[in-house]
RNA sequence: GGGGCCGUAGCUCAGUGGUUAGAGCAGGGGACUCAUAAUCCCUCGGUCGUGGGUUCGAUCCCCACCGGCCCUACCA
């Protein structure tokens, strides 16, 4: 039992809540959910970006404060979140006192450590990205997402020292092999670094909605280094030096692929200028691509659909809650990029949760209440089913460790189909009632049980319901797994229920 | 311009310097009828993008090319 301290980026506020950070923070939640099931003391974070002028801008749109706005539209990612079942411990907001007081005291280090400097910063500007680009990243003379022209300007701006810490980081990273999973982001990011640093302005004059510079008035940070450093406020950087202390050594910071530069060269860099060791692991994911025709033809009026267009509860609404979970876990592995489609969600649907799940548990309680008047026997200690359940549980147990949610599933799945298997194998519907069939249903009602604990931190709504079919008292989360995922733990002679169909199948071919 | 990734069965993807390259789904056949027209068993199916090279031997290493994609310093 240890500690785990897990993070999602924090999302910017201008952005409505959509499938793809639901990705992102559905595979926190569910990691979340096993290392408390084993014990261990957790935290998971998330939260909101609300700096920029961007935000200024949008909120001056709406004739309203920025803090008024931010208030508006941060609360739309905690109510996404909380349809979706996410179990955050702590939303954190970059608006917020603590990080304002973190921000200052950790770019302070900084500063006082003597790698930030005075310089300034000449280049082609977009007004639209607020930043600047270099004349080969710019489209002839043009801004290379907005296409608009580039104006020549000239800023004072403090400037961060990336560049003393090539040496330092490409030690951190041969020390710690793990830092940075999987291997293929690892050496993206490594190479970069040896491919050279250069010093980065972290100050703006030009904005006034952000965290003030405490030593020069006229400044705000650039939002992307108050954004980083919501990793520290939240454990009380600054304000708790035991508190950090106890939980930084455990970090883990889930990102999607396109922020690799923030998180694995500039954040370890400014953890190091301020004499801090950086987090201990970075773990990358993939994006998930639009595909298939439902979501093309429907919700795209020209062009392509994007993943950013598709707000989550129109998916829980069709497919519930849990169904989604499962999908986003089960779908693509966390590092690779993957397929989002409507036929996909259905498929995975119809196949792994109403024909091998939720079909498994109705049969077994049909026969049940047909062979044993419905009350459900124990299962057999000896079952030959109890060495495929334990090498289910180590397999997935191993996934979950190595940040593969869809690994931790697919073994469950494995389990499910055995039995399935076992049930064709031992035909308890042809059999007299009597104790070989108690046997073979108490083994099957065990597994369900056994799946009902493997599967929470994916589908916690459907734990807790084939829990109460089971007829247990309490939840599926109430021992640690080392206790109840053990063969031979439901105890029988209790009532089950049979239930509606756990997940009726979705037909036709919409 | 620079850097990187990917291309393996109809589809989505695993995988390894070495005997017959795997899974799920889809397709085909059979069994069963407890169950959500579900389940179970068997089965079809791949010149591992193309062309070279290294090697006793390459899908896996190197080079080039073709095709798709990403990053280039604020969109999960």
């Amino acid at each position: 039992m240890g500690r785990f301290y897990i993070t999602t980026p924090i999302y910017y506020v201008n952005d409505a809540p959509h499938v793809g950070h639901a990705y992102t923070t559905l595979n926190a939640d569910a990691l979340a959910r096993w290392h408390r099931l084993n014990g261990d003391e957790t935290l998971f974070l998330t939260g909101t970006d609300e700096h920029g002028q961007k935000v200024a801008d949008a909120a001056a749109k709406h004739d309203m404060t920025p803090q008024a706005w931010t208030d508006r539209t941060s609360a739309r990612f905690r109510e996404a979140w909380d349809a979706l079942e996410v179990s955050y411990d702590d939303f954190i907001r970059t608006t917020e006192p603590r990080h304002y007081e973190s921000v200052q005291k950790f770019l302070g280090a900084i500063y006082e450590n003597g790698y930030i400097y005075k310089g300034v910063y000449q280049g082609l500007y977009c007004v639209s990205c607020e930043d600047y680009y270099t004349v080969e990243a710019s489209d002839h003379g043009n801004c290379p997402i907005h296409g608009r022209p580039l104006t020549e300007m000239e800023e004072e701006n403090w400037f961060f020292r990336l560049s003393a810490f090539e040496d330092r980081l490409i030690e951190y990273y041969d020390a710690h092999p793990g830092f940075v999973t999987p291997e293929t982001k690892r050496n993206e990011a490594y190479a970069f670094i040896k491919g050279g640093l250069r010093d980065i302005s972290i100050t703006r004059t030009s904005i006034a909605w952000g965290v003030p510079v405490p030593w020069d008035e006229r400044h705000v940070f650039y939002v992307w280094y108050d954004a980083l450093i919501n990793y520290l406020t939240a454990i009380g950087y600054g304000r708790d030096d035991d508190r950090v202390a106890a939980w930084w050594p455990s970090s883990h910071h889930l990102i999607g692929k396109e922020i690799i530069r923030f998180h694995c060269v500039w954040w370890p860099a400014m953890c190091l200028a301020a004499g801090l060791e950086p987090p201990s692991h970075v773990q990358v994911h993939g994006w998930l691509l639009v595909g298939g025709q439902k979501l093309s033809k429907t919700m795209a009026a020209e062009g392509g659909v994007k993943l950013t267009d598709i707000a989550p509860v129109t998916l829980t609404e069709e497919f519930g809650v849990d169904p989604l979970r499962y999908y986003l876990l089960r779908e693509t592995a966390l590092g690779n990029d993957g397929e989002f489609s409507y036929e996909g969600i259905t498929q995975r649907y119809n196949t792994d949760l109403a024909n091998n799940l939720g079909n498994l548990v109705a049969r077994v309680a049909t026969v049940v209440g047909s062979k044993c008047a419905g009350v459900a026997p124990a299962p057999d200690p000896r079952s030959e089913l109890a060495a495929i359940a334990a090498s289910t549980v180590e397999t997935a147990a191993s996934a979950w460790e190595h940040f593969a949610p869809h690994a931790a599933l697919e073994a469950t799945w494995g389990l499910i189909g055995a039995t399935n298997a076992y049930l064709e194998r031992h035909a308890p519907w042809k059999m007299a009632p009597g104790e070989p069939v108690d046997r073979v249903l108490g083994d099957a009602l065990e597994v369900i049980r056994l799946v009902a604990v493997l599967v929470s931190p994916a589908m916690p709504g459907v734990a807790r319901e084939l829990w109460r079919r089971l007829g247990l008292a309490g939840s599926p989360t109430d021992e640690l797994a080392h206790e109840s995922l053990v063969w031979g733990r439901y105890p029988g002679g209790i009532a089950i229920e049979k239930g509606e169909p756990l997940f009726p199948r979705i037909n036709e071919a919409r």
